[in-house]
DNA sequence: CAACGACTGTAGTGAGTACTACATACGTCA
DNA sequence: TGACGTATGTAGTACTCACTACAGTCGTTG
């Protein structure tokens, strides 16, 4: 028979705990009062806390990467078309706190805490992977507007967090623009 | 005659901390042990953390518009131009924990953590009003271009920390490039 | 049945957290 | 001289943190 608690579940309890609260406030202890059991069954499941941010943040870049999959149907010459296709969707879509997230493990990384200094390069490097994926051209071209689109929709998207939607929507009018 | 400890040198030394070790590992315990007095004293001038923290971010963002500050001498037309001016200062500076410990106040702050949250937008703020004197036109036109000059660097940089300088440094080339 | 592994519960540990209580030293000024 | 504000020290509070020890309870398998 079922057990009373799944690991499936404490994980996805700990996905919208940190949409919620932000991981920086992500604790056995919070999280397991959030689900009501006890704290020791989340340890069981994820014996140290790295592994359960590693978790949550793998988890996190897949639902982020879905959420925007089906917007590279048809592939563009360069990051500013392709920065003119995306923005629109993600700035619409109420994927507000993942974006929230992403910026505070960049934070963090950025700081050299662990684990976030080893798992955010490689989140980076999902989502440069994933712009490559829209666009033509030869592999060294799509790379470099890959990464040029990165950095122009994360710098929009701090920027929104940071200064509100008018702001950034106006800058990104800009960065389109030729 | 003197007393034994500063203000001034609590904060010079909070700040040479947050360098090293990150926002995140600020406490008063940690630094007291850091600088080999109480942290008694530290509380002393700093009454709570808050207080701390948001006097460590402003002198941070002073000192990192003074470190900008000479570039902005002649106005140009365009965040592009700008970009192109201001982005191999900042990337060729040793200002990479100034750097860091911005996107983790950022990401803090996107998370809804105080006092990052309150800070954090006039950190940004002040960022866009720098820009802004670097460029000429119509105030509407300066605004919005300032921003969207701050969202391409500060996008560069996130690159820059999380996938390296090369990438970083191609991507600028392309985001430059009309 | 017996042994085993997966799972759950109670209880605790030692470290770190922000902050406080309270006494005391010290210089300044009435 | 005495009162006062500034500065410093010792000690402690109530809390959260990640994590552990250990005993149990199940279902499955031999």
């Amino acid at each position: 028979m079922g057990y009373r608690h799944s690991k499936e579940d404490i994980l996805e309890g700990a996905l919208r705990a940190v949409s919620d609260d932000g991981l920086s406030r992500l604790s056995f202890g919070r999280l397991a009062r959030r689900l009501g059991i006890s704290d020791r069954v989340i340890v069981y499941y994820f014996p140290s806390k790295d592994e359960l941010i590693g978790e949550v943040l793998a988890r996190l870049g897949h639902r982020l990467q879905a959420t925007l999959a089906p917007t590279l149907t048809a592939p563009v010459d360069d990051h500013r078309q392709l920065v003119a296709k995306v923005w629109p969707l993600v700035a619409h879509v109420d994927a507000d706190p993942v974006f929230g997230l992403f910026f505070e493990a960049a934070g963090l990384a950025a700081a050299g805490v662990q684990p976030y200094a080893d798992l955010a390069p490689q989140l980076m490097q999902g989502w440069i992977d994933w712009a490559a994926g829209g666009l033509c051209g030869t592999p060294a071209h799509r790379r470099a507007e890959a990464a040029a689109a990165i950095a122009a929709l994360d710098g929009l998207l701090l920027l929104r967090q940071l200064a509100g939607a008018d702001t950034a929507n106006r800058a990104a009018r800009r960065i389109v623009a030729r």
